[in-house]
DNA sequence: ATTGAGACCTGTCGGC
DNA sequence: TGCCGACAGGTCTCAA
């Protein structure tokens, strides 16, 4: 998409979460997609006009691209094979169709505005990248400090760090050894020093991260081997650890860890 | 101000 | 086989 400008946007459902900003289609259509970039979950497009479109693919959108849409198309607006859950198309001058297909609805489309993305509420408080320089154990521990809910919860902030979402919270937290049900608080001493469970963590999100992009890059990639997630009842994977995954609900969301090794 | 529960929407899976 | 409830990788809103 970088580089090629929308020749044609079709919306094919008014909004996902929520309704798409006013005049989507016509504030896409002929302006050049100048670079593209990612924030946590956010997928960022800067826009010749100085807009940003935002997008989020929730738990269940994806994007498909047909590079040669253009020369297979068969007179359907959609280019190939329309999905009923693809909402949005974007026909793009190159040739390339870029479908977002979102089943469940929690996807976002945005437009921002010139300036306006620090001012945007998804992206105002948004915490440091986990494999950018700004987070390390430090980091973890000041924005952790006073927190009186559990580090899993504190994981899950986007405030915390940006773009960790459930399944690798659960694996940072194993990997680092660390309870999901310790205080948040208790990453910093009481003057604000991390402790050593902190550098630990922050250790363990960037390797955990890492790692899934590097195995999602693997065209033969299958299936996803998790230390914890969706293990329940399994046998722990940690060295000379005999202890059985567990599960339970923290702030309604699963939480897998084992009860022997994580403290 | 912080926190957890509930809501949003659709699909899938396991149990009966 | 078919039905039904539970659950799902995220985030927002609301009430305590």
């Amino acid at each position: 998409m970088a580089g090629a400008r929308f020749a044609r946007v079709i919306v094919r459902r008014e909004g996902l979460r929520r309704p798409f900003p006013s005049d989507f289609a016509g504030r896409l259509e002929g302006r050049t997609l100048r670079a593209l970039r990612r924030r946590g979950k956010y997928l960022l497009a800067e826009l010749s006009s100085g807009e940003t479109l935002l997008m989020h693919l929730g738990m269940s959108g994806s994007i498909r691209v047909d590079l040669d849409a253009g020369a297979t198309r068969r007179g359907g607006d959609a280019g190939d094979v329309a999905d009923r859950h693809d909402h949005v198309v974007f026909r793009m001058s190159s040739g390339a169709a870029v479908t977002f297909n979102d089943p469940r609805r929690f996807g976002v489309m945005d437009l921002v505005p010139r300036g306006q993305l620090a001012r945007h509420p998804a992206l105002g408080a948004i915490g440091p990248e986990p494999l950018g320089p700004d987070f390390d154990g430090g980091a973890l521990a000041r924005a952790c400090t006073g927190k009186r809910t559990s580090l899993k919860a504190a994981l899950l902030d986007q405030r915390v760090v940006a773009g960790l979402g459930n399944i690798y919270a659960s694996e940072a937290l194993h990997l680092a050894g660390v309870s999901p049900r310790r205080r948040a608080s208790t990453m910093a001493t009481p003057s604000g020093l991390p402790r050593p469970g902190a550098h630990r963590l922050a250790a363990a999100i960037k390797h955990v991260l890492q790692n899934a992009i590097a195995k999602a890059s693997m065209p033969s990639y299958r299936s996803s081997r998790f230390r914890v997630y969706d293990r329940e009842g399994e046998r722990c994977r940690t060295r000379r650890c005999a202890g059985t995954i567990r599960r339970f609900s923290q702030s309604g969301r699963s939480t897998f860890y084992c009860p022997d090794c994580q403290r």
